[in-house]
RNA sequence: GGUCGGAUGGCCGAGAGGCGAGGCUCAGGACUGCAAAUCCUGCUACACGGGUUCAAAUCCCGUUCCGACCUCCA
C-alpha cells in the first residue's frame, strides 16, 4: 500500500505526510467570513477538504478538524448598515446559509467550529505576547500592529520580498512604523462593536483570529492548514507571522485549493459572476453538485459551466444507477471497499481524477457482470465503487441523501407495481400498444421504466 | 514592478521523458416487440518557435495569449 503524499505550498513540493503525533492529524481550515451567502467557489473549498478529511479517516487517522467562522469584519459591519440589521444578526444569517450549504453537499461538520467573536480573550493573550517580546506595538491610538520588518521569515509562503510589495495607497503612517505593518487589532469607531483590551476598546483585525483559534484547538504546532489560493497572501502569510513571532511552530503543511472560475476568471461578487449554492441546487441535487465540484483535482482551476455541471450529474446518475441495480440483484447494499488503485490515487496528493478513471473501469466491469448475472463480479465492482464514493462523500446510500419517508415509499412502490402488472399483462398478450401507453402515461408522471432480463425496474426521473 | 498559475481532441478533464488516463458528445454494431439501460468498435490531442535526447505534451531557451495575488477574498 502506498503512503500519503501531499503538496505543501510552503515548500512548493510533494511531501510524504508525517503527522506530529502518530495516528493523529490536526487540521485548521479557513472557513467563511459570513458576510454573504456561499457561492460554489466557497463550497468547493469545503468539499475538497472534506475529501481530505474522509481519506485521512479511512487511513485510520484520528482527525481533529477545526474550521472557523469569521463573524466580525469590515464587510459584515457594512452589510449590517446596508441590510438594516444588527451586525451579529447578519453574521448569524449567513453562517446558517453556509451551514445549510455544507449539509446539502454532505460536508461533515467540523470537530469544532470556533467563531472569532468567541475568542477575544485568546486574541488578547496573543497580542500581549507579541507586544511583550517586541514583535508588535500599540502606538496609543487603540490599534495594535505587527512590525513585519522585524520578522526574518516573513513572506516565505508566498515567496515575495517585502520591498517588492506595492504599498497600499491609503496607508496611514501616522501610527504605523511601516506601511506594510498590519493591524492585529482595530480601535473602536463610534457605533462599531468593540471589546475591551489593555490597549483600548476595539475589534479584531482580519488575521489574528485564526492564529488565536488554531492555537486554542490545535496547539502551538499542528499538521495541516488549508484554505483557498487567494488566502496565501496576505491572510496565511500574516497568520504565520503572528504565530511564529509568538514562538509557535504553527502549521507543517499548507494546502490550498484552486478556484471555481467562469470565463477563466475567479468568481467574485464584484464581477457579478458568482453562482450561489442555493441557485445551483435548483438544477441538480446536492450529491451531484458535490460530484462535480470534487471531480477536478483540488489544485486545478475548475471552469464552471452549466453544460459541465449537467454532464457530471448525468455521469453520476449512471454510477448511482449501477449501485441501485446491484443492490436489487444482490438483495442488499454492498459493503464499501477501498481498492488499491483508489488508495494509490488518493495517496498521491488526492488525485481524484485518477481515482475516477478507476471507478469508470469498475463500472464497466460491474455492468458486464450485471448483464451476465455474475453475482461475485457485481459485488466486487459495487463494493469498490461504493468505497470510492464514500470517500468522495457521494455515496447514494448515505442516509443524508435519503429523500422520501418510508411510508411514502411503500405507497409509491405499491402503485407503481400495480401499473407494472397491467403492462406486463398487456405485453404477455402482445398488446404492445396498451403496454406502451401505460409506459408513456406513468413516464408523464415522472416514473421511468426499464425492461431487463430480471423484469421491469423503475425509477423516478 | 514583484510573486504565482494556466493554454491538452467537438466538449470536460488527467498526466509530467518511452507503455494511446478517463468521461461526455458523435458514428457504427450487439442486445431488445419498441424504448431505456448496458456492452463492443471507431474518433490518436497537447499555444508557438528553437534546442537537449535514441525518444519531448512532459526537460531547457525564447515568444504569444489568459488568469490570480500585492493588506476585502474559498
Amino acid at each position: 500500500m502506498s503512503e500519503l503524499h501531499l503538496y505543501n505550498t510552503a515548500t512548493r513540493s510533494l511531501e510524504k505526510f508525517k503527522p506530529i503525533n502518530p495516528g493523529k492529524v490536526g487540521i485548521y481550515l479557513c472557513g467563511a467570513t459570513v458576510q454573504a451567502p456561499p457561492h460554489i467557489g466557497h463550497i468547493r473549498s469545503g468539499v475538497n477538504f472534506d475529501i481530505l478529511r474522509r481519506w485521512l479517516l479511512a487511513s485510520n487517522f484520528d482527525v481533529n478538524f477545526i474550521r472557523n467562522v469569521t463573524d466580525i469584519d469590515d464587510k459584515i459591519l457594512h452589510k449590517a448598515v446596508h441590510e438594516e440589521m444588527a451586525w451579529w444578526a447578519v453574521a448569524m444569517k449567513y453562517e446558517r446559509a453556509f451551514t445549510q450549504a455544507y449539509a446539502a453537499l454532505n460536508v461533515m461538520p467540523p470537530t469544532y467550529e470556533p467563531r472569532a467573536t468567541g475568542h477575544i480573550t485568546q486574541m488578547t493573550q496573543l497580542m500581549q505576547i507579541l507586544i511583550d517580546n517586541g514583535s508588535a506595538y500599540a502606538p496609543g491610538n487603540g490599534d495594535v500592529y505587527l512590525e513585519v520588518r522585524k520578522l526574518a521569515s516573513y513572506l516565505t509562503l508566498s515567496n515575495q520580498k517585502l520591498d517588492d510589495l506595492q504599498p497600499a495607497d491609503d496607508a496611514d503612517l501616522t501610527f504605523k512604523k511601516d506601511p506594510r505593518d498590519f493591524a492585529l487589532w482595530k480601535a473602536a469607531k463610534p457605533g462599531d462593536p468593540s471589546w475591551p483590551t489593555p490597549w483600548g476598546p476595539g475589534r479584531p483585525g482580519w488575521h489574528v483570529e485564526c492564529s488565536a483559534m488554531a492555537h486554542a484547538y490545535l496547539g502551538e504546532s499542528f499538521d495541516i492548514h488549508g484554505g483557498g489560493l487567494d488566502l496565501i497572501f496576505p491572510h496565511h502569510e500574516n497568520e504565520i507571522a503572528q504565530s511564529q513571532a509568538a514562538g509557535w511552530g504553527f502549521a507543517n503543511t499548507w494546502m490550498h485549493n484552486a478556484w471555481v472560475t467562469t470565463s477563466g476568471e475567479k468568481m467574485s461578487k464584484s464581477l457579478g459572476n458568482s453562482l450561489q449554492v442555493v441557485e445551483i441546487l435548483k438544477k441538480v441535487r446536492g450529491i451531484e453538485l458535490r460530484w462535480y465540484l470534487g471531480s477536478a483535482h483540488y489544485r486545478s482551476m475548475l471552469e464552471f459551466s452549466f453544460e459541465a455541471l449537467e454532464e457530471a450529474a448525468v455521469n453520476f446518475r449512471r454510477i448511482e444507477g449501477f449501485l441501485k441495480r446491484s443492490s436489487e440483484v444482490l438483495g442488499k447494499n454492498v459493503e464499501p471497499v477501498i481498492s488499491s488503485s483508489f488508495a494509490d490515487a488518493m495517496n498521491d496528493d488526492l488525485a481524484v481524477p485518477a481515482a475516477l478513471a478507476g471507478i469508470s473501469e469498475s463500472l464497466r466491469l460491474g455492468n458486464t457482470a450485471l448483464t451476465s448475472n455474475d453475482k461475485k463480479g457485481i459485488e466486487t465492482s459495487a463494493s469498490e465503487i461504493r468505497g470510492a464514493l464514500s470517500i468522495l462523500g457521494c455515496d447514494p446510500f448515505d442516509e443524508v441523501f435519503a429523500t422520501s419517508s418510508s411510508d411514502d415509499q411503500s405507497v409509491l412502490d405499491g402503485l407503481v407495481a400495480l401499473a407494472l402488472q397491467q403492462r406486463a399483462a398487456a405485453r404477455e398478450r402482445k398488446d404492445f400498444a396498451s403496454a406502451d401507453a401505460i409506459r408513456d402515461q406513468i413516464a408523464a408522471l415522472g416514473v421511468i421504466l426499464e425492461d431487463t432480463p430480471q423484469g421491469t425496474r423503475w425509477s423516478l426521473s
